[in-house]
DNA sequence: ACAAATCGAAACGGTACCGTAGCGATCGAT
DNA sequence: ATCGATCGCTACGGTACCGTTTCGATTTGT
């Protein structure tokens, strides 16, 4: 018999950690434990042991494993562009399993360095989609050089996600084109002592 | 003897729910337990049981009592109001034992019907301090009649707590006046198709 | 086909937590 | 001073989880 594309210790060990990530959407990480993980698996707690020193690092790889990043577009358009990277990123991040996961993984990173290390390369991954569009459009004249990259990145990122984790409401594209505009609209004006924007483009 | 200005119960009472917002603070939700909340207060066990019915209730009840609000100001300045208003925001909800807690809050509220709602709550709370500030910036003439206040809310808290629970960097008086800043300067601005803003004040 | 690697099932000791109960000591009001 | 309420202490049964071990069965590579 052919030997198959993948040994059998892969698919066990995928099935551990497809399992794990269903297991820790659900209930969380504190409440996820490997005789749970076992059963729903059907994969034996030893051999689990065996592909896996540690609950903590099995919860480390299986979040590893579904992570993914949207892909950029380059329309032309700044606004388009952005409202598509934020757009995918809501969707890569913020919904599915990933999504239910992100408020526990957030709170058990806090006590764990290596989930805290990995949630903070996650993140500026994601942070680095959204400066490459918006260094783009300064390079391309559509933004002052002068922006702050980084407060105009917090500035559309923090709306969505206080909206996703704070307020438990969907993130809509009508929402994300709405942060794109206001906020490309306030860098777009000079910042004056009182405050109030003065039309200045 | 004088009879004390408070009762015995309520002095060890109180003790329970000092100890437990201590050790939530440190430790998160799911891993204190009564056990260590007993041994810390020197309040045992049998007595903690006496006044709360189980750990949720008193989880929740700690977490009401170290609850509060910033004070509004009103000087004039929709400006200076909004950054004094999230200034205290920041402190009251994001430093100290509160702030350590959010998370582990925000996690254990996915379980937790009664922490949800107790959250909810907080949270609606405090966008209503925002929401009286900008109201009363659209009566004086400060800010267009059009404005959609709930997303300006959205805007500026977002960006804030952002940066507290995803960075976990600090947040500063340099960036709440500049989230302020380029929002008021984004709502200043009308939107136009192309989305970039065009100066009309 | 056969040896080596891997697996599943089951059980183990150890720890931690929950919620309850009994009991003697302490406090509070009168 | 006394009596009832409240407390601290200790211990209990029950549950859940961890990480390890053993052993027989299955699969894999050759």
């Amino acid at each position: 018999m052919m030997t198959p594309s993948v040994s059998r210790a892969q698919r066990v060990r995928q099935q551990v950690l497809d399992t794990t990530v269903d297991l820790v959407s659900e209930v969380g990480v504190e409440r996820s434990s490997i005789d749970e993980i076992a059963s729903r698996s059907g994969v034996a707690k030893s051999t689990i042991y065996r592909h896996f020193p540690s609950k903590q690092v099995l919860v480390v790889e299986a979040v590893h494993t579904c992570m993914s990043f949207p892909t950029v577009t380059d329309t032309g358009s700044l606004r388009d562009d952005l409202i598509s990277c934020f757009s995918g990123m809501t969707k890569s991040t913020y919904e599915g399993k990933l999504g239910n996961m992100q408020l526990s993984l957030m709170d058990a990173a806090q006590r764990d360095p290596e989930l805290s290390r990995l949630l903070h390369a996650q993140n500026n991954q994601k942070r680095r989609f959204a400066t490459a569009v918006l260094e783009r459009a300064v390079t391309a004249g559509d933004l002052r050089v002068d922006v702050d990259i980084d407060l105009v990145v917090t500035l559309l990122s923090g709306p969505l996600v206080y909206t996703k984790l704070v307020r438990r409401q969907p993130v809509t594209n009508e929402l994300i084109a709405a942060v794109v505009d206001t906020v490309l609209a306030g860098v777009a004006s000079t910042r004056v002592a009182n405050g109030l924007g003065t039309a200045v483009v």
